[in-house]
RNA sequence: GUGGCUGUAGCUCAAUUGGUUAGAGCAUCGGAUUGUGAUUCCGAAGGUCGCGGGUUCGAGCCCCGUCAGCCACCCCA
């Protein structure tokens, strides 16, 4: 019989528990930073009606679109973002929901488009939008939850850069290339990468415009200085445009918001040149980089869009919403030397050692778990240093050696895997001692 | 989707110009008179040379296809 070969599909992975146990810890994270903003969890269907997904009908979405007819026939495809399952949600539920509604989605996503370093075609998004307001106080606590976001996860210094869209929707109104915004938007984004010229050439190119329309454009590259002279040189370009200077009004107020919530001081830097891709965002635009890692890109991003769910809902659905990237900011981590490697959640190692104590093991173990501790029960007795071989390689922060010696003694030994330090302790019916001196070495390790 | 580079053990790599039974380190598993890991010592297992076809007396090495990875482009709702 010829065996299958263990393979997986280009662009999909398995996570071995080393890559597991990082990524859960930063989903937690975001979960329960996303809840402390009163953010709602809510599950959508991987699977959707293909008029679902492409009813904004690009060309570029039907060819990373994952298609198929199901068994009865229907035309269906997996959800290649969260966003759109959102609108569907939102127009199907919003009289449940009721207004405004804030959710956050933690969900895998599917596309089928050519994998590179870092993009794959299976892959986590974390979501969270506020929909139906079009309040300041929105635009402000998106930007708080991504700070408060990377923050928690351990990081600090990060830039949360800010634009937008009004402002430059105005210039660009003023340029009268407004119509080509979505094309002189996307050459803007790749300003950074590409250079001035490269970027005015292709503005050129890609919007038909002329050589003093897109010089227009770029004079907003050349708006300097800190926030408040960039917003001052800001007004003055786009005067005139009405949602130009509601756009420059916006930014002010977001930042100055943000600056003046503890902890977030100079975190918040206007940025002119981020546009977005997405031709959906109509307000404030956010991406997030890493000082210490600028070169790997925004690792968390989102804007506002006036109306979320037009294909599904005559209903008006304004709001504003971002997405940790999960992989992204994992590799980043990575790379910054930060993910342990560890391959066991649990902190304890408990060996099991003298063969015929087995339910006196279970009962510690029992009272550890009550006591808050993840703890692990070697499920055979088998020599005392095979064991702790085995501890030491999952990278268990301490094990508790009980052996015939110890019971007899009612006595417990706390092993320090990390310095091999180890002391003896009484063990009380309800391991008290125990419960303590553990709790002083998670604490300090 | 387009173009380029790469593919030998779980991982990182080696293997004279095409020439016998494809090697090493790390990792894994077992052991060093059955109570202490990560540092030591001994041993074992592990390879359809990504896969398929072709050229050749002979292919890990050359050719074609295919799959996968990396890089650039495209794109990223």
């Amino acid at each position: 019989m010829s065996r299958i070969e263990p393979r997986t599909l280009k662009g999909f992975r398995d996570y071995l528990p080393q890559a597991m146990i990082p990524r859960e810890r930063i989903m937690e994270t975001a979960r329960r930073v996303y809840r402390s903003f009163g953010y709602a969890p809510i599950d959508t269907p991987a699977l959707e009606y293909l008029e679902i997904l492409t009813g904004k009908g690009s060309d570029e979405t039907d060819k990373q679109l994952y298609r198929f007819q199901d068994h009865g026939g229907r035309d269906v495809g997996l959800r290649f973002d969260l966003t759109v399952p959102l609108a569907r949600f939102v127009a199907q539920h919003s009289a449940e929901l009721g207004l405004p509604f804030k959710r956050y989605h933690l969900a895998t996503v599917w596309r089928g488009e050519n994998t590179q370093r870092g993009r794959y075609r299976e892959f986590m998004q974390c979501d969270f939008d506020t929909i139906g307001t079009t309040g300041v106080a929105s635009d402000i606590e998106t930007v708080l939850v991504v700070g408060e976001l990377l923050r928690q996860i351990g990081l600090e210094q990060f830039t949360i850069r800010i634009n937008h869209r009004g402002v430059l929707n105005g210039l660009l109104e003023k340029a009268g290339l407004a119509e080509q915004s979505t094309a002189v938007l996307r050459s803007l984004d790749k300003l950074a990468k590409i250079g001035r010229e490269a970027t005015l050439a292709e503005i050129q190119r890609t919007a038909g415009a002329t050589t003093a329309q897109s010089e227009q454009v770029l004079a907003l590259v050349d708006v300097t200085g800190d926030s408040a002279a960039m917003l001052t040189q800001l007004a003055t370009i786009t005067a005139g445009s009405e949602r130009g200077a509601a756009g420059v009004a916006r930014l002010a107020e977001v930042i100055r918001a943000v600056e003046q919530t503890p902890g977030m001081a100079g975190r918040v830097q206007l940025d002119v040149s981020i546009a977005r891709g997405l031709d959906y965002y109509t307000g404030l635009v956010l991406e997030t980089t890493l000082g210490e890692l600028p070169g790997i890109g925004s690792i968390a991003s989102g804007g506002r869009y006036d109306n979320l769910a037009s294909l599904y809902t005559t209903q008006e659905l304004p709001g504003i919403g971002a997405s940790l990237g999960l992989d992204r900011l994992l590799s980043a981590l990575e790379e910054l030397g930060r993910i342990p490697a560890v391959s066991t959640p649990a902190e304890v190692f408990l060996p099991y050692f003298a063969a015929d104590k087995l339910s006196d093991y279970l009962r510690v173990a029992s009272q550890l778990r009550a006591a808050g501790f993840g703890v692990e029960f070697y499920p055979e007795p088998r020599k005392l240093g095979a064991q702790l071989k085995y501890a030491d390689k999952r990278g268990f922060r301490a094990a508790v050696i009980i052996g015939a010696d110890e019971f007899a003694a009612g006595q417990c030994q706390l092993k320090n895997l990390s310095d091999g330090g180890s002391q003896t302790l009484t063990l009380e019916a309800d391991a008290a001692s125990l419960v303590a001196a553990l709790r002083e070495l998670v604490k300090k390790t």
